[in-house]
DNA sequence: TCGAGTTATTCTGTATACAGAATACAGTAC
DNA sequence: GTACTGTATTCTGTATACAGAATAACTCGA
C-alpha cells in the first residue's frame, strides 16, 4: 500500500495548456518572435481564456515568452546572447548535481548511455533530446536536492528548444556520449572533484556547439526574426562569455 | 522629454496580489503550515479571487506555498533540510555572480558596505535584511546575466523569509560585513577566482548560521509546526551538505 | 464507544461577461 | 508629402456565476 504513487489525479487545463505551449515552442511550430494571442491559444486547445490566461503567466516567467505590450505575448526570440547566458547557468548547477552524485556513489544505471547511443544511431531528432535530458535529470535527482533539480528544469525548456532549432549536432552526436559515460563512471565511483569538472567541460563544449550552430542556421534562415533589440552584435559577446567559462574552468584546475 | 521616467503605470492586481502574500509570509504575519484560501486573502486585499488564483499559482512554483490537497494551499513549512538544500544551490550561484562581476571588474560602490554596516548598528531588522539583499544583488546585477539573476531571485525571498523567522544573526552581524567588504575589494581589483571563492566561503557560513539558528528557535517555539515528512533527521543531513560545500571549496584550491 | 456509510459544506477551477488600456487606422492641417 | 489628432478595434485583466471534487460532519448500527 505504500509503493503506490499517489497518481495526482488530475492535469488542470491551465497545466495542460502550459504543457501543450510549451511543446509547440520547443518543437519550433511557434516561431521565435511569432505573436499569440489568449483567444487564438484558447480556441486551439478548446478551452476559455482563463487557463491559457494562468498558462501565459507561467511562461513569462520561464522567459519562453515575453510581454508584446498590450498586444498579446510573442514568443522569445533565440539569441546567442540568450544561449550563452543559459549555458553559464547550467554549467554551474551541473557541476554542482555532478558533485553531490559523486559524493553520494548514486547508483546511476549504464543503461542511461545505452539508449543514448541508440537514439543517437537513429534518426528520430526528438528521441535523441530526450535521451540527453533524461541523462542529466537522473544526475539531478540522484543529487538529491529538490531545488536544485527545480532550478534546473527551467533550464531544459530552452534546451529543448535551442536543440531542436539548431537540429542536431551532427558530427558531435557520437562525442557527446563518450563524454556522458565518463561522467557517469566518475559518479558511480565517487568522485565528486572529477565529476564537477567533466560537467563543467562537458557544458562548456555543448554551450558554444550550439551557439555556433545557431549562428549559422540562422544566416541561412532569419525566418521571423521579429526581435527588435538585436544589434548588440552577439558574436563579440559570446566569444567573451565562452572565454569567461574556460577561464572558470582552467582556474579551477590551476588555482593552488 | 527625455528625462522623465517611463511611469510603468499598471501593476496588476495580480502582481501586486503576490507581492504582498510574499511579504506577509516573510515577515511571519503568516505563519508556516498556516492554511490560506483564495477567498480569504481575496477579502483581505478587496479583489476578487481571480488575481489571487495566479498569484498562488506563482506562489506555488517558488515553493513559498504548498498545495492544501484540495482546501486552500499551506505556507511552505520552514526545515533545516530545505535551507539547506537552498544555500547549496545559491552557493554556486553567487560564486559565479561574484567570479563574472569580477571579470569585468565591476565597478561597484563601497557604499554599499557603508550603508549594511549602518543598518547593522541600528535596530531595524527589516532595514538589515534589505542591505544584505542589496549588496548581493547588486552583484548579481553587475554579472551581466539577466538569467542569472532571475535565478537568484526566487532565493531572495526565502531567504528573507528565513531571516525574518531566525531574528538577527547577533554577534555575527558585523563579521557578515567585514566578509562583503573583502568580496567587493575582490571584485572591483578584478579577481575573479578569488572573489569566486568568497562567495562560497560567505554562503557556507551563512547559511550553517542560519540553518542552526532555526534550530535553536523551532526546538524553543514549535509553533504551528504542521510539516507531515519531518521524519528524516534533519542534523545529520545538514552537516553532510556543510561538508560538500566544504569539499568543493577546499578541492577548488587543491586541484592542480 | 467505535466504525461504516451518507449527507453537507467548503473550496477550487473554469466559463462567461464587462470595463479599461494599448495599438492601428483614418482624416485633417500644414 | 508629412505630422498630428481623434476614432475604432483589438486585446487584456478582473469580476461574477456555476459545476465538480474533496473534506468534514453527522447519523445509524453494532
Amino acid at each position: 500500500m505504500t509503493d503506490i504513487t499517489p497518481l495526482n489525479a488530475a492535469p488542470d487545463l491551465a497545466e495542460q495548456a502550459y504543457r501543450a505551449i510549451i511543446d509547440a515552442i520547443c518543437e519550433g511550430r511557434f516561431a521565435a518572435g511569432q505573436r499569440i494571442t489568449q483567444e487564438a491559444l484558447a480556441e486551439s486547445l478548446a478551452v476559455s481564456r482563463q487557463p491559457i490566461l494562468q498558462a501565459l503567466l507561467l511562461l513569462k516567467r520561464d522567459g519562453l515568452v515575453i510581454d508584446a505590450g498590450g498586444r498579446g505575448v510573442m514568443v522569445a526570440p533565440l539569441t546567442a546572447d540568450h544561449i550563452a547566458n543559459l549555458y553559464q547557468v547550467r554549467s554551474v548547477l551541473d557541476g554542482l548535481a555532478a558533485r553531490e552524485a559523486a559524493r553520494r556513489q548514486a547508483n546511476l544505471s549504464f543503461r542511461l548511455i545505452g539508449a543514448g547511443r541508440a537514439a543517437t544511431r537513429g534518426r528520430d531528432l526528438r528521441a535523441m533530446i530526450e535521451a540527453d535530458i533524461a541523462f542529466h535529470r537522473a544526475i539531478y535527482e540522484a543529487a538529491g536536492n529538490p531545488l536544485l533539480l527545480q532550478a534546473a528544469e527551467r533550464n531544459w525548456n530552452h534546451i529543448r528548444r535551442i536543440m531542436g532549432v539548431t537540429l542536431s549536432q551532427a558530427g558531435a552526436r557520437h562525442a557527446v556520449w563518450d563524454e556522458h559515460e565518463k561522467m557517469l563512471e566518475l559518479i558511480v565511483s565517487g568522485r565528486p572533484d572529477a565529476a564537477q569538472q567533466q560537467a563543467l567541460l562537458h557544458c562548456e563544449k555543448a554551450g558554444e556547439s550550439l551557439v555556433a550552430r545557431l549562428a549559422s542556421t540562422s544566416d541561412a534562415s532569419p525566418g521571423k526574426s521579429a526581435d527588435p533589440q538585436d544589434d548588440a552584435n552577439p558574436a563579440s559577446k559570446t566569444n567573451s562569455q565562452s572565454n569567461s567559462q574556460s577561464n572558470s574552468d582552467s582556474h579551477q584546475r590551476r588555482q593552488a
